[in-house]
DNA sequence: ATGGTAGCGTAGCTA
């Protein structure tokens, strides 16, 4: 089974994207951030007749958005609200093979890396918090577990281009990575990614798009995760990071898909 | 130290 995640930026505009990479990568269950619609909206019919049949989808008007679309029936949908707000960050779902899916987006967090004079890191902090606190309390739930989407934060050396020149910045600070790695710890979550990928080994699967130049200036980050829970690590087969959809248009997400597969 | 781009929806917020 292949699993992707893919923060869109937008899922109208860029349906044409989802298509393509549908067609060229053939996951069974794609899940999507930034999806920035309602979902009356939502292109429902195209991914219907692209075999993804069964959607959970939750969206708002012009921010955030998350979806689970998959092959196969997904029971038990439901969605969470965090730091109270019913912003659209978090949906879940089962798996006929008795997986419980999470599909999520961490707010970003805003440019100051001061929950004191930026209310948004502030919300980010909290948000890191609360997800420690929700899925510690969660233990006695012992179905096995992926975790996906864009989780805003690079918390390795090699997640970013440079991890000197990174520490001050909102994805990269410490005060990130500690509640980062609390959460991870709260479930017992593994990253996929690198369980295959060497930690010396650069990693991205975000460019901005105020580089002139993406791929030459090639500053990146490792925003967007895939986490499994420990039973279903001996499963895992592979992983893949498509950095050539940054490059996909007429106009490209500023994140690329990210994939596992697993038996 | 600064400014650079993009989407939604049509101003200004968020990323």
């Amino acid at each position: 089974m292949r699993i992707a995640t893919w923060n869109i930026n937008s899922v109208r505009l860029r349906i044409g994207l989802i298509e393509r990479f549908i067609d060229s990568h053939n996951p069974d269950v794609l899940c999507l951030q930034e999806t920035k619609t309602i979902n009356d909206t939502f292109p429902v019919k195209a991914l219907d007749a692209k075999g993804f049949k069964h959607q959970h989808i939750l969206g708002m008007k012009g921010y955030n958005g998350v979806a689970i679309l998959s092959r196969q029936p997904l029971t038990n949908k439901g969605s969470r609200n965090w730091q109270e707000r019913a912003d659209c960050r978090h949906v879940f779902a089962d798996l006929p093979n008795g997986i419980e899916i999470h599909c999520c987006y961490v707010p970003a967090g805003g440019d100051i890396p001061d929950p004191v004079a930026n209310d948004k890191f502030a919300h980010k902090l909290g948000f890191m918090d609360e997800k420690a606190t929700w899925w510690s309390n969660q233990k006695h739930n012992k179905k096995p577990k992926i975790l996906v989407g864009d989780l805003n934060v690079a918390p390795l050396e090699h997640d970013v281009w440079s991890h000197k020149q990174m520490m001050d910045v909102v994805s990269h600070t410490p005060i990130e990575i500690e509640k980062f790695m609390a959460w991870q710890k709260a479930h017992q979550w593994t990253d996929a990614v690198r369980h295959f990928i060497p930690y010396e080994q650069k990693q991205y699967s975000w460019w901005s798009y105020r580089a002139q130049d993406w791929k030459t200036s090639n500053r990146g980050r490792r925003l967007d995760h895939i986490w499994v829970t420990p039973s279903l690590v001996s499963s895992l087969q592979g992983t893949e990071t498509l950095q050539e959809a940054r490059d996909w248009g007429p106009k490209p997400s500023d994140h690329v898909p990210v994939m596992i597969d697993i038996a």
